[in-house]
DNA sequence: TCCAAATTGGAATACCTTTATCTAGAATTG
DNA sequence: CAATTCTAGATAAAGGTATTCCAATTTGGA
């Protein structure tokens, strides 16, 4: 039976209110704040579990360490400032319609969008 | 002195004709047909020329190696297959234009649009 | 052709993220 | 409240990518 542990608790909703995607060891050390002694091998067994469960997503791009952000159907839309690495969310404003024309046979189910720049702290 | 090497021109040549993202690995295998005794540090030594000079950017998705991919101002939309773990790449059907709006202060320098969903084969 | 310098191959290894393991502790059930 | 069983914490270990090292080779220029 699942149960219902503050660890839990308290990584969910850290995921979930972040608005953006959190690596683990952000997210272990975010969470630690509320728990003491937190484990890292709580965060990603957590994070496994809600990976399977569909209820976060994980968020790649190249050079940095696996991110994971809640899925609440919005927040599709990322960007990453090249000089700082910060990521952001952005309003998704492509209206959950794939923004590419896909071949036939092809069945798109998800999409994500990532955007390379310059962020208004980096110039 | 930069020298122009063979091992130079097949890695490069590999990565531009590929069509898709690969990975330091598929590179190496496809480069040893051309080659015999390729080193696995000969493609990494080359990989990162090629990023810092622009020529190749890396494309990652989760749970997956990273992969490289040739720059040519196209095939910036990328489909991975949930079944299979093939990544596609597709034609640009966005015409350089990033598929979202970005608010004030964010200078976009480029983009990348990854589907996810069934590939012809799997469903 | 000859040489100095750049490059390669091969293996070791460094590095870092993720998982496995084990025991103690905590949450449900009756 | 006691018994049961899931969960957490801590650390070791795995897993796998990327780098380092250096002798041997190759390259471009004189």
């Amino acid at each position: 039976m699942k149960r219902n542990t503050k660890q839990a608790k308290v990584i969910t909703e850290v995921i979930r209110s972040a608005g953006r995607p959190l690596t683990p060891s952000e997210i272990h050390e975010y969470a630690s704040q509320n728990i003491a002694r937190l484990g890292i091998a709580t965060i990603y067994r957590h994070l496994k579990a809600l990976s399977e469960s569909m209820q976060v997503v994980g968020v790649d791009y190249p050079g940095q360490p696996p991110r994971y952000e809640w899925v609440d159907g919005k927040d599709k839309v990322h960007f990453t400032c090249r000089a700082c690495d910060k990521l952001y969310a952005l309003a998704d404003t492509t209206q959950n319609t794939p923004p590419a024309k896909v071949p036939k046979g092809f069945n798109v189910q998800g999409f994500e969008v990532m955007l390379y720049g310059m962020c208004p702290e980096c110039g």
